[in-house]
RNA sequence: GGCGAUAUAGCUCAGCUGGUUAGAGCGAGGGAUUCAUAAACCCUAGGUCGGCGGUUCGAGUCCGCCUAUCGCCA
């Protein structure tokens, strides 16, 4: 029975266009899930749109189209982001799908059922112009006047639902007491608790001033508060509230997740509000929020003002002239997942493509198949002749191996891309190291050296080959070309990792081609870039 | 405004509970070598560890103040 893995990225609101930050958070949910089954869990991964609320209702009328003719098209652009960039969920659930606006309706009314949520009164300074409410601090830094119009904000009332957060701060702090990876990175979870010791007031979850979202039961006049309805897509998508129906038969084992992957602008929702929520429901919560920052560019925010995002046309002009798993390699292993933003530049991302792609994985497999086929005819040679292995510099690459496979494994597990990927590449460079220190191309001149030679390179060859299978999950293509290089015939959707990094597993007499799976590129793309920058002696190559 | 961080070599950052000459990766300069994608390897960087003051036999490592930057605030 294998282990079930879920992991979420956020459902996207559709009224923003996919960018950087859309596919960074859905590529490491992708690597992540990649390796975990083909590690052997049965994983689950879920994403999707979020389609409801005022904004997307104002949007939609400016436009002169219905709501959902809105989010039709605009979820149809975060579909083809997905397929663009090849990334796998196994559901997109949408928040104006049947099957979620049934079961919100169902948990909504669970949750009025309980002591939960109650009708109160609100009121607070309100935005006429915007139609949206503003909190008593932030309508002090605003002069209590509009930020888009100016025109004076208004004391105004509404009939509300609300939900009792304030009842949850006990068990709130108990949760963060007991599980202090609840909430990851830890300066995302210190955040968390310096606002819990604020004290919880209760959060508004219906509103009275649209109507684009999922009726309150019992209530219609209330629409269900789109942060509610959002939150619940997790458990919708597996069919929690509707015991008796398909979803929940094949997926509520799914529950809990192992992550839910977010941006750290919207951390409250999910690490106070959310486990509330679920606590109010007695639904299970889940193992890890992980928050991870922005991309920056250049130094510089990304904002709508400067016009600046990383938007797909931009994604995709690096994709073209990298390859989607160099794409997929930068994101994992230089992206924000710590406390901090991470800054893109094309110089950096061309730097980290040589440095580590072309220099020490591409040209360690290239100097290993080159070897195998000028010295052993190209044909995986034995490290055993006549039965007994022959270690060569004291290198236990059985051991060096399995570590590195168990080190990786332990990290991903954990959510630490870089840490995981890092200890792949760091095989690899042991490779390098271990054919310096032997030089098998010395040893090849003399023909009474043969058992060694043939030793040292099925060694290197398959700790290549061990090492791939641990970087397989954020390069797919180009481990696929290299096994094919080599000579392996993998599937990772039936193999299981641990079964194939036995040291070993590499047959003695198959046929090896030399390979170059990356390709020396001379110079940044710096197109993007330059307008942002100040001219500089890097920019000397820009066309 | 409230709360919390960070400030270490050109760049990105490690430095746990204070203790001999402050580290890594990348970049840059030099060397040696050839199996390899001008790659891997070796050597070099002498950086007031933001500033000032304090505690201590001894402080990037603790305390206070200052400056700068940043994050969060439903």
């Amino acid at each position: 029975m294998s282990r079930h893995t879920y992991i979420t990225t956020p459902i996207y609101y559709v009224n923003d266009k996919p960018h950087i930050g859309h596919a960074y958070t859905t590529t490491i949910c992708d690597v992540f899930a990649r390796f975990m089954r083909f590690d052997g869990d049965d994983v689950f991964f879920l994403t999707g749109t979020d389609e409801h609320g005022i904004k997307i209702e104002k949007s939609a009328q400016a436009r002169g189209i219905s709501p959902q003719a809105l989010a039709d098209k605009n979820a149809k652009e975060f579909k083809a982001m997905m397929a663009q960039l090849q990334l796998g969920f196994d559901d997109f659930i949408r928040t104006t799908e049947a099957r979620h606006v049934r079961q919100v309706e169902c948990l909504v009314g669970r949750l009025r059922a309980s002591d939960a949520v109650y009708l109160g009164e609100f009121e607070g300074w309100y935005d006429e112009g915007q139609e949206e409410y503003h909190t008593e601090t932030r309508a002090r830094d605003l002069q209590y006047k509009s930020p888009v119009s100016g025109a004076p904000l208004v004391r105004a009332r509404e009939k509300n639902y609300y939900f009792r957060l304030s009842a949850f701060q006990k068990p709130l702090e108990e949760l963060f007491e007991r599980c202090p990876d609840f909430v990851r990175p830890p300066a995302r979870r210190n955040e968390v608790l310096g606002q819990l010791r604020k004290g919880l007031q209760d959060v508004p979850m219906s509103r009275t001033n649209f109507t684009w979202g999922v009726p309150m039961p019992g209530d219609p006049e209330h629409v269900i508060y789109v942060w509610i309805d959002a939150l619940m897509n997790y458990i919708t998508a597996l069919g929690l509230a509707e015991p008796d129906g398909d979803a929940y038969r094949r997926r509520h084992a799914y529950w809990p997740p192992a992550y839910h992957v977010i941006g750290k602008e919207i951390l409250w929702f999910h690490a106070v509000i959310w486990p509330a929520l679920l606590m109010a429901l007695e639904l299970a919560l889940p193992e890890c929020i992980y928050a991870h920052s922005f991309w920056i560019r250049d130094g510089q925010k990304m904002s709508k003002i400067l016009g600046n995002f990383i938007d797909l046309k931009t994604i995709e002009s690096y994709v073209d002239r990298y390859g989607l798993d160099t794409w997929r390699y930068y994101m994992a292993t230089k992206g924000p997942l710590g406390a901090t933003d991470a800054d893109f530049s094309s110089a950096h991302f061309h730097e980290i493509y040589t440095t580590d792609l072309v220099n020490t994985l591409g040209n360690c497999a290239s100097r290993v198949t080159a070897m195998i086929g000028k010295y052993v005819n190209g044909v995986v040679p034995t490290e055993s002749p006549g039965g007994t292995r022959i270690a060569v510099g004291n290198h236990d690459w059985p051991a060096i191996c399995q570590q590195a496979v168990a080190d990786a494994q332990r990290a991903m597990r954990r959510f630490e891309l870089a840490s995981s990927i890092g200890s792949a590449i760091g095989l690899i460079r042991r490779v390098d190291g271990f054919i310096n220190l032997t030089e098998p191309y010395k040893i090849a001149k003399d023909k009474t050296r043969g058992d060694e030679l043939g030793a040292i390179l099925y060694q290197c060859l398959e700790a290549i080959r061990i090492g791939s299978l641990l970087l397989w999950a954020v390069m797919p293509q180009r481990m696929n070309q290299l096994w094919e290089a080599m000579g392996l015939s993998i599937d990772p959707t039936t193999d299981r990792l641990t079964t194939l990094s036995a040291w070993g597993g590499l047959e003695v007499g198959r046929r090896v081609q030399r390979i170059a799976l990356f390709p020396r590129i001379d110079a940044p793309l710096e197109a993007d870039a330059s307008s942002c920058r100040q001219p500089t002696a890097e920019s000397r190559e820009a066309t």
